[in-house]
DNA sequence: GTCGAGATTATCT
DNA sequence: GATAATCTCGACC
């Protein structure tokens, strides 16, 4: 399905390769098409940034696998974790174009209107593709959520990650990366603190 | 189209 | 007890 080394690196380095890759997930598939990085504990936006916890295990384990958490109260999340076992860095799937099981995705996320809403944001995105919270730790290669890389590199941007508090959420961590142009990418900000300035010196 | 606020629970300190 | 890698809905332009 992929090739595993290619998931031994950073997580930086393995999101623009995540991009127009294909996640299969319970009878629907997915056209990724936004992703951000987290580079574990060098990361003060990762779950691993203080170290290894009983959640978070998974993304310290090997690369390929899915990392998947609660967040919210009422949403999940899902990472594939990169870089060799022991080192925790992974790619967040934030969103992505519904190109198979189309109806199936619709009844999942029955309160979109529109397909392109229908894996438009993290959480979104696991529904459509029916991920669970206890799907943490499966394999992408092989089971019930996989993973096929695109054969070529799509283009890309990339530019401050959205919805992290604290320090990650700043510029100085500009990772994520999406595909310009395309519908299904997540039409949220960046967290600003409170900015209601002027508009004229925009 | 943009902006703001509330919901709700696993996990961590 | 506090926190959180979010979503949805309502108000307004």
């Amino acid at each position: 399905m992929f090739d595993p080394e290619l998931l031994e690196r950073p997580s930086v380095e393995v999101a623009p390769l995540l991009l127009g890759a294909f996640v299969h997930g319970r009878g629907v598939t997915v056209r990724l098409t936004e992703v951000e990085a987290y580079l574990g504990e060098m990361d003060p936006g990762s779950h691993a940034f203080r170290g290894q916890t009983r959640r978070n295990a998974v993304m310290f384990g090997a690369p390929g696998h899915l990392y998947t958490y609660f967040t919210y109260g009422m949403h999940v999340c899902a990472n594939v974790v990169c870089s060799p076992d022991g080192v925790a860095t992974a790619v967040l799937l934030r969103a992505g174009e519904v190109v198979d099981g189309l109806e199936l995705a619709r009844e999942r996320r029955s309160t979109s209107k529109r397909d392109a809403d229908l894996a438009r944001g993290p959480a979104r995105l696991v529904v459509a593709l029916g991920i669970r919270l206890d799907d943490d730790g499966a394999n992408l290669a092989s089971g019930d959520i996989t993973l096929e890389l695109a054969h070529s590199a799509s283009e890309f941007r990339q530019g401050p990650r959205t919805g992290v508090s604290g320090a990650g959420g700043t510029d100085a961590y500009p990772w994520r990366f999406w595909i310009p142009g395309d519908p299904t990418v997540s039409p949220y900000k960046a967290t600003v603190p409170k900015r209601r300035v002027a508009p004229s010196t925009l």
